[in-house]
DNA sequence: CCTCCACCGGAAAGCCGGGTCA
DNA sequence: TGACCCGGCTTTCCGGTGGAGG
């Protein structure tokens, strides 16, 4: 009977031994006793933070390094401890951190400066309020607890992309206008970021600098053994896996993160085929998936306009030795939408959401010349072939093609 | 060497749905 | 209630542009 096949299914699963002895170790979340591989910049933020103890402002600092490379982890690490010590002296001291690429929450000049006023006590509703209105809430809030704050600005690079660094001409101007002293600490991956900065802006953002290379295969390693540690159950661990993760990482630009990701869903493919042992191959495995999860979450997620172009893209495809462009894309999109009631949009817009598409890694599509025949995006999928029928079940299914 | 295709991609402006405030 | 604000998504407008073919 099902019935009692499922709870035996249960019952199985409470009992089944795992391989993890706490998974939670190795999440990104987690944050461990010591960050290795990172003494120096820890040491260099310290440094430049110290004085905030004495009620002097620290000098602003910016921050840059590839994703995966220890820059958030070691900057929380550091306030976190900058901050017992102010507690425990009775030191006025504030760290407030903000991840700028937090979608509704502080992605835009209104909603950062409003998450910032909300940080010291003060309520702003989500929308309404004219800007300059939030600025004096804000400013206001500053002034009434005279002390000096820590001002975190994580992924500050998408915040610009997306608004302008006026937002950032304003905060680092907060000084000039307020009792209590505000210095900043910006996170970027984008190393050429402050290029395109205000001169203004760029020479007071960065006072001081300090970058995060990308770890090499060797640290990786030791990281990994270091969260394996408590992560796994003792010799679970095949010979060779830690070291064959933190190649595959470094391979990939240094991103430590990755290796722990790779790590744990390879733990997990392994409980669920019960296995007593993580091996290589449930590492390769694990690869595949977490390539394909990102993708189809990618894909499903999407709005109706993109998930036809998209589905357009895939109908050309199939058995086609040269790559498409994107007027034949334009074409099938207009057809599909005709089929499904969908209003029309331009081929301006399009032409965006394919490049959209393309930062996403679903897609690659490159700018060509066709010489006499014009110019244009060279189109391909990026998807693994054996994904494909899944895919289109999942966007036909969505729109009802 | 020049032309001219079939799009690219920046700028600006419009529309709409969410909201505040007096 | 009307004036006004924000932000996401689009459209409109339009000045480029790499390179095959003449």
């Amino acid at each position: 009977m099902v019935e009692r096949g499922l709870e035996e299914f249960f019952e199985s699963f409470l009992r089944r031994e795992s391989v993890f002895f706490d998974k939670k170790v190795l999440q990104s979340t987690y944050t461990p006793e010591t960050i290795l591989h990172r003494e120096e910049q820890t040491k260099q933020i310290a440094n430049i933070l110290a004085p905030a103890l004495k009620t002097e402002k620290p000098s602003n600092i910016f921050i840059y390094g590839k994703t995966g490379t220890g820059k958030t982890l070691t900057v929380r690490h550091t306030t976190q401890k900058l901050m017992e010590i102010a507690t425990k002296e009775n030191i006025p001291l504030r760290v407030l951190y903000i991840n700028c690429k937090l979608k509704r929450s502080a992605d835009t000049e209104y909603r950062l400066i409003a998450q910032l006023a909300r940080e010291l006590g003060k309520s702003i509703p989500p929308t309404g309020l004219p800007t300059e209105e939030v600025y004096k809430t804000f400013f206001k809030a500053l002034n009434k607890q005279k002390q000096n704050h820590v001002l975190i600005l994580d992924e500050i690079d998408q915040l610009v992309i997306k608004t302008g660094d006026n937002v950032l001409y304003n905060l680092t101007r907060i000084n000039e206008e307020t009792e209590s002293q505000v210095s900043i600490i910006g996170i970027s991956n984008d190393i050429t970021f402050v290029d395109g900065l205000d001169p203004r802006v760029k020479s007071s953002l960065s006072e001081e600098e300090i970058i995060f290379p990308p770890y090499n295969a060797l640290q990786i390693q030791s990281i990994l053994k270091q969260r394996t540690e408590f992560a796994f159950n003792n010799g679970v661990l095949e010979q060779g896996v830690t070291e064959k993760c933190a190649a595959y990482a470094a391979r990939d630009h240094g991103d430590a993160r990755r290796a722990l990701e790779l790590l744990r869903v390879a733990g997990e493919v392994a409980d669920r085929k019960n296995s007593k042992k993580v091996t290589i191959e449930h590492i390769d495995e694990a690869e595949e998936k977490i390539d394909r999860d990102r993708i189809i979450e990618v894909v499903s997620t999407q709005p109706k306009q993109y998930k036809l172009v998209l589905y357009a893209i895939i109908s050309l495809q199939p058995g086609r030795k040269n790559n498409i462009f994107t007027g034949e894309v334009y074409d099938i999109y207009k057809s599909l939408c005709k089929k499904t009631n969908t209003s029309i949009l331009t081929q301006r817009r399009v032409s965006d959401i394919i490049s959209e598409f393309d930062m996403l890694g679903v897609v690659n599509a490159k700018v060509i010349s066709k010489g006499r025949y014009g110019r244009t995006r060279d189109i391909s999928l990026e998807i693994p072939e054996g994904t494909f029928p899944k895919i289109k079940n999942i966007l036909e299914e969505s729109i009802n093609i």
